[in-house]
Order: structure tokens, then sequence, then C-alpha cells
DNA sequence: GCCTCATCATTGGTCGCCCCAATGATGGTG
DNA sequence: CACCATCATTGGGGCGACCAATGATGAGGC
């Protein structure tokens, strides 16, 4: 069994650096490292808007629900309580949203979508979709409707 | 323009919590959100191995690549040289790897892969194989491959 | 009506990972 | 020989996922 070509001790898999084909094939590792390219390309789009991921995952749910308790807000777009916390106070401070206990019930709080709100998800939502053309620039738009298909596939199935 | 149906002040978007259309249909979100589920997974499948996912990383590349230079250990596996130089050190002190100075390269080290080294690949690889299995439970083998294809070409578009 | 349990917002904190900047030593290039 | 690239290494920043605990408040069982 010869080991893969290692021309002397000098030349050590130089200059080339292909991806080890344990990791190509592996898919929780290509869905990773997809995943942090797409995250890069996200963050690269939302900066100077003072808004990251989660901010438009808030205003997405907010918009498209209505008023919502804190807790559902965490729980319809993953993000963890403790986290929609900061989230909310931080865009009520922009305006982007107003918090106000619910008068039915004592424990609960309704966030709301401002229409400065609203409008500040409009423009997240243009730089956002810019950044996935730049993420999916080398598939069909078919392909790219199967790998949000598939891989809701597997969101879904946990 | 009706808004979606929120019955009254009272009923607030209660114990359905389905994921907003914006990021259901956002690439970049869903890709995020699998990521984090395969995450999730793998780490479980590792925990009590004492590696992690970029432990396996660098065996990997060191199992098919032969002794390799640190900087090249990190490009070919997406880690940054700063981070290999922990991994490097963690799993030279278990005695998986070693590491010598390169004689024709003063300022390089090379790194080889030790037979125990080699067995705990092979043990973490069939760990992760597990939890691929998992994640990828809902799809058919003919669909994980397409995944992986797809998300292979967005990587390499870059 | 009371007791128990669940849920809510909030605080505070941990941990892993991605990333960047700088440094001293060394090689390669012109 | 001077300049620039590359190496391993140190140190640190920032974000995101996650967990535990707490006080207040609802809901359901009996």
């Amino acid at each position: 069994m010869a080991l893969p070509t290692i021309g002397y001790a000098g030349e050590v898999n130089s200059t080339a650096n292909p991806t080890p084909a344990r990791l190509r094939t592996l898919p929780s590792w290509v869905i990773n490292q997809t995943a942090i390219a797409a995250n890069r390309l996200t963050d690269r789009a939302l900066a100077g808007t003072g808004s990251r991921r989660h901010h438009f995952a808030m205003l997405s749910a907010l918009d498209e629900f209505g008023p919502s308790s804190q807790a559902d807000l965490g729980r319809c777009t993953g993000i963890d309580r403790s986290d929609v916390v900061a989230v909310v106070t931080a865009m009520a401070e922009r305006g982007f949203l107003e918090q106000r206990p619910d008068p039915a019930h004592g424990r609960r709080n309704i966030v709301t979508l401002t229409p400065a709100g609203k409008d500040h998800l409009e423009s997240l939502s243009v730089l956002l979709a810019d950044a996935q053309n730049e993420l999916l620039h080398a598939l069909s738009p078919a392909e790219s409707r199967t790998i949000v298909e598939l891989l809701t596939r597997v969101l879904d199935s946990r």
C-alpha cells in the first residue's frame, strides 16, 4: 500500500493544499464549511447597517406573524430566549420595534414592529438577496432551489 | 393587503411557531441552521473521545497527504494557522502525531501521524459516520450525494 | 380555592470557533 | 546583499450557541 507520493523530505505537500477526501465527502463538514462562507458573506452584506443576522430574523418574524411574545420569537427563529432579550432591546432603542407588557398575560411582553422597523427589514432584505446571489452564483436557479429543499427536509426531520 | 391573521390582542401567535418565510427561503439561513444541527450531532458523537472536529480534520489530512507542515495543514483543512498550533500540540501530547523541525527548512515544522493517531482517526471516522446517518436519515443516498455535490460546487466557486 | 407545575422575561456566564495583528526567525528572489 | 514572503507562535477580540437560575405570573388538577 503505497502512501501518497511524498517526493523527498524537503518537499512536503507544497503549494497545492487540496482538501482531504475524508473531509470532502463528509456531509457535516461540507455543510459547515458552506455555512462559514455564507455567514461571511451575509455578515459583510449587513456590515454598516448596525444590524446582524439575528436582527433580520426577528424583524422577519414580526413582519410575518404580527406582534409576538419574545418566547415565540425565539422559538420560530431558533434563537435562544436569552439572546432574544438583547436583540429586542437593541432594536427597540433604534425605534424598529416596541416592547410593552401584555395586558392579558402579566409575565409576557408583546413586541410590535414599527413602520421604521418594516423599512429597515426591507433594506436588509435587499442586501441579503445580493449576498445569496454571490454565494450561489455557481449554481443554476433550479439547483439553488434543490439545495434549499433538501436542507429544509433535513431540518424538518429533527 | 390583509396582514396575517392575528385573532385578538390576547392570542399572540401561540404554540405553533413556524419559521418565517423570509428565513425559510433564504439559502444562507437554511444552510446555517443545518450546519448548527450538523455540528450538534458531530460534537455529540465526538464527546468522550477527547477530540473535536478540528482534530479529525488534521488527522485526515496527515493520513492522506503524509507528513506536512502546519501551514499546509491549516490551508487544506481551512483552519487558521493560529488554531493549528493548539490542535497539533494537544494531539502530540496524546501521542497521535509527532512534531519535529524540518531539517531542510529551518522555519518549518513537519508533523507526522503515528500509528496510534491512525487508529484514533479510524475510530473517530466510525463515530462520525453514524452522525452523518443521523443527520441525513430523511434523505435518500442519492439525495445525500446531491447535497454534498451542490455544496461542494458552492465551496469551490470561491 | 389552593397547590403544583409550566411558562415568561431577564441576568449572567461558559465555551468553541473564526478571525486578525504582530513578532522573530528563516528562505527565496533579484 | 537587501527586500519580501513564509513559517510557527502568541495574544486577543468578537460572535454565536447554549445553559442554569430566578422572580413573577398563568394554567390545570383536585
